[in-house]
DNA sequence: TTGTAGGCGTTATCAG
DNA sequence: CTGATAACGCCTACAA
């Protein structure tokens, strides 16, 4: 392993200076410092990140918690990790997977993903540096970064009001978790700037039950309806239920949330509100940095986007 | 940070004995063993991993490499990934994860994925233990884990035989991997064996695709047809086409492959070839292990399951 | 069985 | 602007 001492000889320097061309290479003359980057380029020297976390007492590793059961959360995730793996590859930290929230760990910060309301008091004991993916109750303090949910369906519902759908019904998740509650305000709100009408249904996240749901009510369901739902796995049940009469987007429109993965592989394909999750990456590493470099708390909400796609008429 | 020498003070013992306690306990008297542990939990010590590293010329990471684009392979990842982190975290390793084959870096170990043909030369030239996940050409002489796909394929086979399709045909994949072939082959093979006539298909990885071939064959299907599709997604598309008619599971079966999240979102729901993605995290880290440790190179096929589902005829 | 000295590769500090 | 020294926390090698 070629190391600080090998450049310092190869340079005719001493170690400090080859380190300060690195760290700090305003401190050093231009030709040592040209003279050193030879050196190093000479010998392929490499920083040993290790030795550089020892003498800093850090570790640049960065934890990444999932709270919850992966296996039920499908696509998200594995594209939100490599994302967040790339940006914090390039800043020199090392992002570490955990399922666990074991807090006495050598990490410089954490990343928590998946909590539950019963997890911020625990969350909020730890005095590691944190950010969670995830809208919290302001009352924790605890720095978050979460898409805005109440935007997003908001953008869902305008967007279908716009196209011309007479009706436009709520199908919306059975979850007490904060982020259903706002993407349920979003349509509310939505509906009540337009002085129109509003109609919630709840069903589990999955296909098959919001697929129940419509056969059930589909018989109250007048032509020229739009449907904002929850998740793009409900919007997936609604549209196959929809399919057979091929009512699509004629006569019902719908619109989905979330934008991984399912909305690619329905027939027709989904119109979604689609997370950032390149920029919701860059926006956890970025807060999370800020704050074991500078210390500012923040909390951010990123927008969402609609993506039009083959579930709603053109406007 | 509580450090070694904070334990020796504590127990009036000196640094090496409480690293002695640790990690050869034997070499120590058993008195003195305890008065150790004693005040190791008495101070809360816990080694520090860093340190650690930069003296054993270690640094208990392990990167997992993804070289294909994530966003078009959908969920298989995101478990897999869990998977090894959780495996890996508790032999004390750390799993990174990187987009990019970059050797130079100071990593233990590299679990590649992803790869295809014109990476292997590269791959092969790296002098760091890796093992492929996916089972790759033998002239290499890489390490690699995959599930048996030959195996998974005549297992969906046999099954569609024996519930009593008379028919059973195949739709692969055009892309040229090898684990294409290898799927292909279990299906032709079984047929042989059965003395069956094969016929085989192929489409690009995309639901939609699939749905057209069907849409366009499907008047030289005859009822009682087997297919085996080559992936979950693939199988998808293939059900949504026969869904119309609701033909299935009566006039055709349909058999996936992978067992991730699509399988659970089509209706009917699939009968599939599950990829046992616990159990291969486990060889795909032991194996990798066994390298660092004790320089073994292996091959190792992870035997898949059929999952009978909604799908195909209950036998 | 236990302790001492030295070093892993890096950087902060202080002296020149 | 540059260099010597000590330290980060741990472990191997050797000594007692």
């Amino acid at each position: 392993m070629v190391n600080l001492a090998d450049v310092a000889r190869q340079a005719h320097v001493s170690k400090m200076t080859v380190s300060r061309v690195i760290n700090h290479p305003n401190q050093v003359s231009d030709e040592v410092r040209d003279l050193v980057n030879q050196a190093i380029k000479a010998v392929g020297y490499q920083p040993n990140r290790i030795a550089k976390a020892l003498v800093n007492q850090q570790n640049y590793v960065i934890q990444f918690i999932v709270l919850e059961d992966i296996a039920t959360v499908e696509p998200n995730y594995a594209i939100l990790l490599l994302e967040i793996a790339e940006v914090l590859n390039q800043k020199g930290y090392t992002l570490e997977i955990s399922t666990i929230l074991e807090p006495n760990s050598h990490v410089d910060g954490l990343i928590v993903s998946g909590w539950r309301d019963s997890d911020l008091e625990r969350l909020s004991a730890i005095n590691v540096p944190m950010v969670l993916y995830g809208q919290a109750p302001t009352w924790y303090d605890l720095p978050y970064v979460d898409v805005n949910n109440r935007m997003g369906t908001s953008l869902a519902t305008t967007h279908l009001i716009e196209a011309g759908y007479k009706k436009v019904i709520y199908i919306g998740m059975t979850m007490a978790l904060p982020f259903v509650w706002e993407r349920e305000q979003g349509y509310l709100e939505t509906m009540a700037k337009h002085h129109l009408v509003s109609r919630t249904y709840d069903v589990s996240n999955h296909s098959h039950d919001a697929e129940k749901l419509i056969q059930n009510i589909i018989a109250h369901l007048p032509k020229n309806t739009g449907i904002v739902c929850a998740t793009d796995r409900i919007a997936l049940g609604v549209v196959r239920a929809l399919k057979a009469q091929s009512q699509i987007p004629e006569n019902y429109g719908v619109v989905g949330f979330d934008g991984v993965f399912i909305d690619q592989i329905t027939s027709p394909k989904l119109t979604t509100i689609k997370q950032p999750f390149r920029q919701l990456a860059n926006t956890l590493v970025s807060n999370l940095l800020n704050q074991l470099h500078h210390s500012e708390l923040k909390m951010e909400l990123i927008q969402p986007r609609l993506v039009k796609r083959d579930s709603t008429r053109q406007v």
